[in-house]
DNA sequence: GTTCTAGAAC
DNA sequence: GTTCTAGAAC
C-alpha cells in the first residue's frame, strides 16, 4: 500500500489514526495490534488501548479507555481501541474522539477514524477463546462459546455514517494479514483511501449450531451433497490465496496485488459455500500456447457473462497463480467494466489445486488447461492438477477419452480416492484444450487469430456447458427417487419424466440459499458429559464437534454406557444396541443404535463404517422379521433421518401404519415420509459407491412440506385429518419402495 | 426429542 | 369455542 497522496500530505499535516477494532473475543484484535506495532516500518507511533489490561494490567472501564485514548491522540500517537466494540453504542463514545474533536481542530495533525472488523467465523473465535488460559483475557474455558455467541447476537457491523473514514472488513486470516500490512506500512504522513473495503454482503451474526440449539434462529443446512468441502477455516494458511471481487473498492489501483489484498471478502460465507455449484478455471491457452492475452481476456469475459446470464445458482472462479500476471489484471478489470456480478464471478490468486485448503473456496469442479493427449506431461496447470489428483485422475481420464481436439472439453468424474477429491472436495475435473499459437507445440495456428478466437470461444463454451451439465446431472442423481417428496407428486409420475419435473421446479426451489456454512462446530475439550472415561483420551484431540443440546444426548449416553440402561435394551452386540423408540411413531418402532463414538449421523458415515451399517441393517431385518411373525399384516421400512435430532447414529425400524399417539405433528410425519427418511439400503449403496451418504441442503423444507398420505399421496390439512385418512386408506405403498427393497413385509421378498 | 402454550385457523 | 400449529423452553 503506497498510502501516499492523501489529504494529510497535501496539507502538510500529520494524520493520526484512531483505529477502532471490532470483533468478538478470540477474533484476534490484540494480535492484530501487536503485529502492526511489531511490523511498523515508519516512525508512526501506535498505542494500544486494551480494556482488559488498562487498569495496571487488569480489566478496566470504558471511561478509562476513553481518557487514555484521548491523551494518546493529543500526543500525536495513533491509537488502537482494542475492545470488542461490537455495537454502535459501544463505539459511539470513541467516535467522538475524532472528526470535530478539539484534537483534530487545534493540533497540527488530524484524527482519522478507521475501523478494522475482524469478522472471523464464530467457531474460530470460540476455539481461540477456549484455548486461552490465564493471559490478559478474562474470557476463557468453557464459558467462551456461550459468551461469544451471546455477544455476536448483538453485533452491528460498523458503517461509514457512524463517522469512520475507512472500514476494513476481514473475514479470514488472509484478510487480517493484509490489513496488518496495510497499517504497518503506513507512514506518519500517509493516508489511506476512504470507504469500505472487503465488506461482506450477508451478515451471519452467530454460530448457527449453537443458536439452532438455543432455537434462536431458523435451523439451516449442513448438507455435503457431493464432494465434502466442510472444513475448519482456522486451518487456512495465511497469505496463500487472495480473492478479488470485481467491482469492489477504488478502481485506480496500479498494483493489482494491493487491490486484491484489499478486496478479499466474505470467504466464510460465500466463498466456502458448499451449496453453490462452482467451477474454478485457469486461463486457457495464454500460457504455453501463447495466445494473445488481450483477446483472451475479452473472450473470457464474454463467455463468462453469457454463461452467467443464462445459468442460475452457479459460480465461476477465475484462478491465476500470481496477481502479477497480465491476464489476471485484464480479466479482473474487464469483469468490473462489464458489470459481471461479483458474487457469481470471482477472480482469485492462488493454486487451483488448493483452493479449498488454502483459500477456503470450495470449488466442486475445476478446469484443466489440458494437452491433446490428456496426459500429465508438460508443466503449468496441467501437470499441477494431475499431480494433485494422483493416479486416480489419469485412470478416470483414460476411461473417458484418449485425446481431445482444440475447442473441446471433457468432464471427468474424480474418484473419491483422489487426494483432490478428499482434500479439496473436487468431484470433477474438466479438461479443456484451447487453441495453440506456439510453433513449438502441436496444431499451431500460425498467428491466425480468426480461427484462434473462435476456438478459444468454443473452448470456454464447451467448458461451461460441460459444467452446467454436471449441475443438471447432480440434481438428477440427488433427487432420484426422492423427487416425489420434494415436488409432492406421485412417484410414478416423477420417475416417468424427470427432466420435465426438474424443469418444473420454480426458481425459488432451484436456487438454494447458501446458508449454514458449517457454522455448527465448537472445539470441544471439555464437558464430555458422562463419557468421562473416553474424554480422558479425547481431551487432547481438541476435535470439532457439532453442538448437540442436552436433550439430544439421550441415545448417545445409552450407546456409551449401555450397562446403565439395561432395562431399555432389547439386544446388544459389540457394535450396536437395539431398543424400542421411547416415543414410537407406529405400532412397531425400534432403533438400532451404533455404539461407535463419533458416529452421530449418516453424514459421519464413511466407507470404513460400511461393515457396521450393514450389521445394523441385518439386525433391523431380524427384528422386523420377528415382528412380522407376531403380526403378519405389518409392513416395515428401515432408514435414517437425514439430519437426526438425537446424537449417535441410529437406524429406525418402523412399521408403516404410523398408528401411534406419539405421531403428533408435521415434522414427525415428514421425517418418516419424505426424502428426509433415508432408506438403509440406499444409504449403504451410496456409501459403497461414493464413500458417503447423500444429504441435501434444504432438509427443513422436507420437514415442513405439506402432509400427504404415504400410500395414495392425497394431501391433508393437518395431522389429525391425515391420521384419520391413513386409517381408512386402502391404497398400496408406492411401487418405487416395493421395487427397491425398501419395504419389508411377510408377503413379498426383499432385495436386501 | 417432548412439553407447554399463545394465538392462528376454523 | 375448539382445534391445531409452531415456537420457546427444556
Amino acid at each position: 500500500m503506497d498510502g501516499k497522496g492523501g489529504d494529510g500530505e497535501k496539507e502538510g499535516k500529520r494524520t493520526v489514526l484512531l483505529l477502532i477494532l471490532v470483533g468478538a473475543p478470540g477474533s484476534g484484535k490484540s494480535t492484530f495490534c501487536d503485529q502492526v506495532m511489531k511490523a511498523t516500518t515508519s516512525n508512526r507511533t501506535w498505542i494500544r488501548i486494551c480494556q482488559d489490561t488498562i487498569a495496571n494490567g487488569k480489566s478496566g472501564t470504558k471511561i478509562q479507555c476513553l481518557k487514555r485514548a484521548s491523551d494518546a491522540l493529543k500526543g500525536g500517537n495513533s491509537v488502537f481501541i482494542d475492545r470488542c466494540n461490537l455495537d454502535i453504542d459501544q463505539r459511539s463514545e470513541f467516535m467522538k474522539l475524532g472528526g470535530s474533536s478539539p484534537y483534530a481542530s487545534t493540533s497540527d495533525f488530524s484524527v482519522d477514524i478507521h475501523g478494522v472488523v475482524l469478522d472471523l467465523p464464530a467457531r474460530i473465535c470460540i476455539s481461540r477463546s477456549v484455548k486461552r488460559s490465564t493471559d490478559e483475557h478474562s474470557l476463557h474455558g468453557g464459558k467462551a462459546a456461550a459468551v461469544v455467541n451471546k455477544m455476536l447476537q448483538k453485533k452491528e457491523l460498523p458503517k461509514l455514517t457512524e463517522g469512520f473514514s475507512r472500514i476494513t472488513f476481514c473475514q479470514n486470516e488472509n484478510d487480517v494479514g493484509d490489513a496488518v500490512n496495510t497499517y504497518a506500512n503506513l507512514g506518519p504522513f500517509d493516508s489511506l483511501p476512504s470507504g469500505c473495503f472487503g465488506k461482506k454482503v450477508a451478515d451471519s451474526k452467530v454460530q448457527l449450531g449453537i443458536m439452532r440449539f438455543m432455537k434462536k434462529i431458523d435451523p439451516s443446512t449442513t448438507a455435503i451433497p457431493d464432494g465434502n468441502c466442510s472444513k475448519d477455516v482456522s486451518g487456512t494458511k495465511p497469505g496463500t490465496t487472495e480473492i478479488c471481487q470485481p467491482g469492489e473498492g477504488p478502481t485506480n489501483g496500479s498494483n493489482p496485488s494491493k487491490e486484491s489484498k484489499q478486496y478479499g471478502r466474505d470467504t466464510s460465507h460465500h466463498l466456502s459455500s458448499k451449496n453453490i455449484h462452482t467451477l474454478a478455471f485457469p486461463s486457457i491457452s495464454t500460457s504455453d500456447f501463447q495466445f494473445d492475452i488481450n483477446m483472451a481476456s475479452d473472450i473470457i469475459i464474454e463467455s463468462v457473462g453469457a454463461f452467467l446470464n443464462k445459468t442460475e445458482n452457479v459460480r465461476l472462479v477465475f484462478v491465476d497463480l500470481t496477481h502479477r500476471s497480465n491476464i489476471f489484471s485484464l480479466v479482473r478489470s474487464k469483469a468490473m467494466k462489464a458489470n459481471i456480478d461479483p458474487q457469481k464471478f470471482l477472480t482469485v490468486v492462488g493454486d487451483i489445486t488448493k483452493l479449498s485448503t488454502e483459500g477456503n473456496i470450495c470449488c466442486n469442479v475445476i478446469a484443466n488447461a489440458a494437452n491433446w493427449r490428456l496426459k500429465p506431461s508438460g508443466g503449468g496447470v496441467n501437470a499441477a492438477i494431475f499431480k494433485a489428483a494422483g493416479e486416480a485422475l489419469e485412470i478416470a481420464t483414460r476411461k473417458c477419452a484418449g485425446t481431445l481436439s482444440p475447442g473441446n472439453s471433457i468432464a471427468v468424474p474424480l474418484p473419491s480416492t483422489s487426494p483432490l477429491y478428499q482434500r479439496e472436495g473436487v468431484t470433477h475435473v474438466i479438461h479443456v484444450l484451447g487453441p495453440n499459437m506456439n510453433p513449438q507445440r502441436p496444431s499451431c495456428l500460425k498467428n491466425d487469430y480468426n480461427k484462434g478466437c473462435k476456438i478459444l470461444h468454443d473452448s470456454y463454451s464447451s467448458l461451461f456447458e460441460n459444467f452446467a451439465n454436471l449441475d443438471r446431472n447432480r440434481k438428477y442423481i440427488n433427487r432420484e427417487g426422492d423427487l416425489v417428496d420434494i415436488l409432492n407428486i406421485p412417484n410414478k409420475v416423477a420417475n416417468a419424466d424427470l427432466k420435465t419435473k426438474r424443469d418444473a421446479l420454480t426458481e425459488p426451489e432451484r436456487i438454494k440459499k447458501c446458508k449454514g456454512d458449517s457454522e455448527q462446530f465448537v472445539t470441544r475439550k471439555y464437558d464430555l458429559g458422562d463419557n468421562s472415561l473416553r474424554s480422558e483420551s479425547s481431551v487432547e484431540l481438541n476435535v470439532k464437534e457439532k453442538v448437540w443440546g442436552s436433550w439430544a444426548q439421550a441415545l448417545h449416553k445409552i450407546a456409551m454406557n449401555p450397562e446403565k440402561h439395561q432395562a431399555l435394551i432389547l439386544e446388544e452386540t459389540d457394535d450396536y444396541v437395539v431398543l424400542n423408540d421411547l416415543y414410537p411413531k407406529a405400532k412397531k418402532h425400534v432403533l438400532i443404535l451404533a455404539k461407535l463414538y463419533g458416529l452421530d449421523r449418516i453424514s459421519d458415515v464413511r466407507k470404513e463404517h460400511l461393515p457396521l451399517v450393514k450389521k445394523m441393517h441385518s439386525a433391523g431385518l431380524r427384528f422386523l422379521e420377528k415382528f412380522l411373525k407376531e403380526e403378519s399384516t405389518l409392513i416395515f421400512r428401515m432408514g435414517y433421518h437425514m439430519i437426526p435430532s438425537m446424537r449417535q447414529l441410529h437406524l429406525h425400524v418402523i412399521s408403516q401404519d404410523f398408528d401411534s399417539p406419539n405421531l403428533k405433528n408435521k415434522k414427525h410425519w415428514n421425517s418418516f415420509n419424505t426424502a428426509f427418511f433415508r432408506d438403509s439400503a440406499d444409504v449403504i449403496e451410496e456409501i459403497d459407491n461414493t464413500g458417503r451418504a447423500v444429504t441435501i441442503n434444504d432438509h427443513d423444507k422436507l420437514l415442513s412440506t405439506e402432509l400427504r398420505c404415504h400410500k395414495c399421496r392425497s394431501a391433508h390439512p393437518n395431522v389429525p385429518k391425515l391420521k384419520s385418512h391413513i386409517n381408512r386408506c386402502s391404497s398400496s405403498l408406492p411401487e418405487s419402495l416395493l421395487q427397491n427393497g425398501r419395504l419389508f413385509s411377510s408377503t413379498f421378498p426383499n432385495a436386501q
